[in-house]
DNA sequence: GCATTATTGCAGCGATCGTTGCGTTCGGGT
DNA sequence: ACCCGAACGCAACGATCGCTGCAATAATGC
């Protein structure tokens, strides 16, 4: 059982946790990795049904099944959970497109980044994380980062012109991030598609 | 003494609070309103010094040399505090520049802007806003969104054409506050005037 | 100037938070 | 199958939070 969904969200993703198995970790054994996901489960359930401020240790702890102490031996704060399952939340859940042309791309990856800001789940774990400092912030959106820049230098290494990160980054991730948080309506995928036309020239 | 700054963050700002005497409040008073000052000055300087985690309500009210209750009494619960604080902070600091053309306008308001949001103070109030619901979010930006929409009204009542308000806020506002508050570095001036090129169509 | 009333200060309360020491249980290697 | 150590549960503590009586103060209208 690695961090299995049940319900809440569902929400369609490659793998669950990154770093699972690579680094030989002391003892990522059975029941460290039940109570992680537990207590993951535990703070996207909570940050759901109420607001953040209810978002406690000991909250968390009871609604997870597991003694107070554990979380905070585990994780310290509340900010560094925060930071954790953000991390958890938004790496590996999207898979770059490759429909062999840079623009099919990035309509598909905008539109899908989208509906995926569309949970309130993922809203609420962006909020939660970036009160905690600029770190939980950046642990949102490293990920999506790199999978933008991955598809721009595909299409180089295909002998295209892409434009640069910065620019992407300006002309996608930002609005819509930017509406996922400050407004109420997150945004359609049609509107996300749009974006792409504001980045590359417009197609013949 | 309508909220003095006292130095922690030298802002220039033309009105304090906007709705300060419309409405016939039950008693503005002079003691009010300092209380007031003093709370919200609190808040800014504590999200300033120590982790948005210790920004708690007896926290503010020794700060602001108030008493708890007095805190809880009038503000009720922290987030419609910090609401409160962000739509006092974030309105009325901004003038909309008049250059004669709408490239310009938008070039050195977008600049303000980026400049705005460089002061560590207005990204800590930001997140500290955003996590406590949609609301305190909105009080963040609706001014700014208000200032864009009246820029390009006006060149449209110059006769000239200007981009719908919908695609300023995704090519201008919003990378601008994505930098703020998923980057270590808020983005510079310069950058946020070349933003206005992928908006506008190239001067000529 | 004086009465009225919103607003604040004060003291104290229950509840909860965050931490620590120690015993117990479960996972991993031989 | 065994042992070792990491991870967890348990109980208790001090500190702080959030709230509610009642008294005092100061701003407004006459």
């Amino acid at each position: 059982m690695s961090e299995t969904r049940t319900g809440t969200t569902p929400h369609a993703r490659a793998t669950d946790d990154p770093d699972a198995g690579t680094v030989p970790r002391p003892r990522p054994g059975g029941r460290s990795a039940r109570v992680r996901a537990a207590v993951h489960r535990a703070v996207a359930e909570l940050l759901t049904e109420g607001p953040a401020e209810h978002l406690t240790m000991p909250a968390i702890a009871a609604r997870a099944g597991v003694h107070p102490t554990t979380v905070y031996r585990r994780w310290g704060t509340l900010g560094e959970l925060l930071a954790a399952v953000a991390a958890s939340r938004f790496s590996g859940d999207l898979v770059v497109p490759d429909t062999g042309s840079l623009r099919g791309d990035l309509e598909q990856w905008t539109a899908d980044l989208a509906t995926d800001l569309t949970d309130p789940d993922s809203i609420a774990i962006i909020r939660a994380a970036l009160s905690s400092g600029t770190e939980g912030g950046c642990a949102c959106t490293t990920e999506r980062q790199e999978q933008l820049a991955s598809m721009l230098d595909r299409e180089r290494s295909r002998g295209g012109a892409a434009p640069t990160v910065e620019r992407a980054l300006d002309a996608l991730l930002a609005p819509v991030y930017y509406r996922a948080l400050f407004t109420p309506a997150p945004g359609t995928p049609d509107w996300a598609r749009s974006l792409v036309d504001t980045l590359l020239p417009r197609p013949a």
